[in-house]
DNA sequence: GCGTTTGCCTAAAGGTTTTAGGCAAATTAG
DNA sequence: CTAATTTGCCTAAAACCTTTAGGCAAACGC
């Protein structure tokens, strides 16, 4: 019996594939035992089991997210960060759509706190510097822009904005037009 | 065998029900039957499948929360209308997460033409009567304020903003402040 | 080369989905 | 009020996914 060489890497790597090509929720550990020819009890020497499939392709696309972000960010303040650091967002979920869905995926909180997940956050309050704020509006802002971009990027996919005019670009920028001046002109409670 | 008087209707409501208690992708044609006591089999005389299913819970949850949203923004108008109609949402969303999440499934077109789904953008147009927003720009706000509480709704559910100060209250609040703000200031392209 | 570890296998049990065909309860008609 | 028809829930069965247990052979460490 030639080995094929799993790991829990590469177990992952093709579960991210996989997502995108059929879906999230139809990443299956049978599904990915078909793509690498091999049985499936054979897969479960490398996961604990199909929910943990699912969360080290979350925990994939966290990084990947949080990497092509740092990448955005670099070198960028003011509404050129906020407009890069949306874009990755957007764009990577257009081309990663199982992926985005992935990276949605509800953590338990110990697996969260050592996800990727936080330096999203730490990035977001970067942007904010450019910006005049200070805590707990700070914070508010945070959470208004994680908002604006998983619920923007959410309802695009769900193809909420297709088939319809003005098109989805169009509003995508003036959402971030919008968002800068409201962050310019962030209002006192 | 004594009859249970299953209907599609009842199905949908239990199905309901159950997406609450469980989690809607928990809610399965078994599950429903077990609730009813009776065998899966027959519930495929009432149920084209299991996605049919899905399906009508999603349409149940769309009716349910357009009611509310309807009943909330009648003789509102301006920041109260905004506000009143955006608490529908993440009110309805606590109490019935299961059915919220349902809300969110992708529908085929056709489906969504004829879902209560088209009652949700209106009223979003009709709160932004009372602000000063003339085509295009009123769909694109249409979109942001779809984005942003269909967004902050869901990053609360799965967790983002519980555990850190502020209170997720709070920074709801402030994001309505700001929205409003926003819409009565809304930037030149 | 030899022993140990490790990787993929077979086997098997349990759960969900879906279709086909049957019997009895409910409904309709004479 | 009974007889015919419709309808509802049933049993049976096939297909697929998940997960565990135990085995054999390939890879590795000495």
């Amino acid at each position: 019996m030639a080995r094929v060489g799993l790991t829990a890497e590469r177990l992952t790597q093709a579960g991210a594939e996989l997502a995108d090509e059929v879906g999230f929720d139809q990443v299956t550990v049978s599904a990915l035992a078909r793509r690498f020819d091999v049985k499936v009890a054979s897969l479960y020497s490398h996961l604990k089991n199909s929910q943990d499939l699912r969360t080290r392709i979350a925990l994939l696309a966290l990084e990947e997210l949080a990497d092509r972000a740092a990448d955005a960010l670099a070198g960028r303040a003011g509404k050129d960060a906020l407009t890069a650091f949306a874009n990755v967002y957007r764009d990577y979920a257009r081309e990663h759509p199982g992926r985005y869905t992935a990276a949605r995926l509800r953590l338990d909180p110990e697996t969260a706190a050592a996800s990727a997940g936080v330096r999203h956050s730490q990035m977001t309050r970067a942007i904010l510097r450019g910006y005049d704020l200070t805590e707990p509006d700070q914070t508010h802002a945070v959470r208004l822009l994680g908002s604006v971009f998983h619920g923007y990027v959410s309802l695009e996919m769900a193809g909420g904005f297709s088939h319809s005019a003005p098109d989805s670009q169009e509003s995508w920028s003036r959402a971030l037009d919008a968002l800068d001046a409201l962050l310019r002109n962030w209002p006192a409670p």
